[in-house]
DNA sequence: TGTACAGAGCGAAACGTTTCACCATGAGGG
DNA sequence: CCCTCATGGTGAAACGTTTCGCTCTGTACA
């Protein structure tokens, strides 16, 4: 049905290898290339990329594999690392995960027999295992948000460790001690920033009692029930820490729904989604990831090894991690969410 | 470099029409149905799909063309779409217009490019010519969210523009008569809503001042700036209904900021985004559109048309619109940003 | 005037599958 | 005992490109 080269060939007596030739921006006769081109307009002739793919073994696709494609965090980074890979000539493959690592695991075999170039990875497993496929079809990765620790591939990501320590530290400074935390140990960034959080603890000398240490899923339930949890206690925190975007989602909830307020009765500062922080009335005081940054970090990294197509090794910078990670310092943006104690 | 079907004919001694015959499903021996596995473990085989692709011209892949990707209405689609065109086998491939509808074109080019199967498009565009390429291939196309007037190429959406007339209808019983309305006048779906509220005051015989009407672009910046104009009003409006998410989010950014309260000065009704309002206190009323029907509906008429691969056209439902649209009802979820008048 | 060389074009092989038409085997029925 | 038929298997063509090595033409230079 659709046109092919050979049609082109028809139309214009050249030859395949010429019309191929042209396709692929080589020099013919002036002469030549309008015939070639007035036969591509009249046929409508599109390139059938899966040919092509075949014999280059190239398919300028990317994949990508993401935890959970349903969230502001994720599609940001998907709009920005597909305006990368488009001016780049590269088309992206989006596969959600749905945080099942069974799935994931598939989506990386589908993409492997899909030929994509190279895959961009959040990933919902802890360990390497499931990128096997992937690595024997040498195919180059990158990691963003969560590295697979001791698997040696690369991971773009935010200093979550020392972005909830700094948040920690505001709120300290802004005079408060008992400070509450709502975080998640389910995937590793959750865990860097508890550790985060702990650390400042630590360092202040400043203990908190354990009902204070909200830790669990990576859910709007988590926290919700947490802050519900923390508003019944009889000493109440001044001041809570609100791990990521959905624990953030269900804290506020729970907040609103009770008598006391923000920043007066309670002080909150989260971790993640800027957007959202317009909503919310007083304006939240956040954490928040460079997203931009995070995506033309990952996309250039990638598109650097596919050029370099011998798989070249990452270089390793010596001032960040092991394994040649790429580590983005947060920023926090103040909203009025943090009173003053004195 | 990865193993070919050739590599197992090696291994196994069986010829390549039989191991295809496998591949497929097809009968065979037991014998050498474990051979073959065997093989396939041993050598880590997987299909090349390009291969395949070439030769069936099917490559199991369906575009999914979005005006958008990093809003919650766009990712919440595609996380739905993906489960269901998971489910039938397909993958999805995602292409971000970016709201330019250059690019759009481009996209749709591309996916026929890329021989997809089937497309489902967001479109930006208002008529329906970047669809040619796609059409002429014989692509079977599903829009979402935003009809193409007379293009005869079926749509899945919501009902704007009954669901803002209800939504209009419920702040007038609720005994307001100095509603405003900020909407967006750049998109059909922004029109069909306007028109639902224009509709619902003429009928109310409602007469409103040419200021509590502010049609602009869909933006958080046509939010913002529209409720502060509303605000600086000798008169106030006792309501407002607010067109979409981004609008939404910029007029509540604008309330947030003024000395007045929702809803004691000031009653709202907003269009789109269910997960927001959990943050916003008080919790706003909201027309929320049925996501997951909108989704398993437009990959079940896409799907349907996939396997009667003679690409039937449309049944048209009598009760529906003319070109065989699905208009899907909305609903109403009640917040507590709506106060009684008398 | 002859040689070298660059530019443009060409034919054919290759990429990894599926599929078509055909073959061999053996079971069942007349 | 022969014929038919079902079953499992095969070889080769086809899909639409790119690419390799080759030829041809004409120009520049010695």
């Amino acid at each position: 049905m659709a046109a092919t080269i050979k049609d082109i060939k028809d139309l214009t007596g050249l030859s395949l290898a010429t019309i191929s030739k042209y396709l692929n921006g080589g020099n013919l006769l002036p002469e030549n290339k309008e015939k070639i081109e007035q036969a591509i307009a009249e046929l409508h002739y599109e390139v059938n990329e899966m040919a092509r793919g075949l014999v280059t073994s190239k398919s300028k696709v990317i994949g990508v594999v993401v935890f959970d494609i349903a969230n502001v965090f994720t599609c940001t980074l998907l709009k920005y690392l597909g305006e990368r890979f488009r001016e780049a000539g590269y088309a992206a493959m989006i596969c959600d995960s749905q945080n099942d690592a069974q799935l994931e695991a598939e989506n990386v075999r589908f993409l492997v027999s899909k030929k994509v170039d190279g895959m961009i990875i959040i990933p919902v497993e802890q360990t390497a295992g499931f990128l096997e496929p992937a690595l024997r079809a040498d195919i180059p990765i990158v990691l963003m948000d969560r590295s697979l620790e001791g698997s040696g591939i690369p991971c773009v990501k935010v200093n979550n460790r020392m972005a909830s320590y700094q948040a920690m530290e505001m709120l300290y400074n802004y005079g408060h001690r008992r400070i509450a935390v709502i975080g998640s140990d389910r995937e590793l960034t959750g865990r860097e920033r508890l550790n985060g959080c702990l650390q400042l603890l630590k360092d202040k000398k400043t203990d908190i009692p354990a009902s204070y240490l909200k830790i669990g899923r990576h859910s709007i339930e988590h926290g919700y029930n947490s802050m519900q949890e923390l508003l019944e206690l009889k000493e109440l925190p001044t001041a809570v820490f609100l791990g990521n975007f959905e624990i953030i989602l269900g804290a506020v909830m729970a907040l609103n729904e009770s008598p006391l307020q923000c920043p007066s009765d309670i002080s909150l500062i989260g971790f993640d989604d800027l957007i959202i922080s317009n909503l919310s009335n007083p304006r939240l005081t956040l954490v928040v990831q460079p997203l931009r940054d995070l995506a033309d970090n990952a996309a250039g990294l990638l598109l650097e090894r596919l050029q370099n197509n011998k798989n070249t090794s990452v270089e390793i910078d010596p001032d960040n991690q092991k394994q040649g990670d790429l580590i983005l310092p947060a920023l926090i943006v103040e909203g009025s969410s943090i009173a003053r104690r004195v």
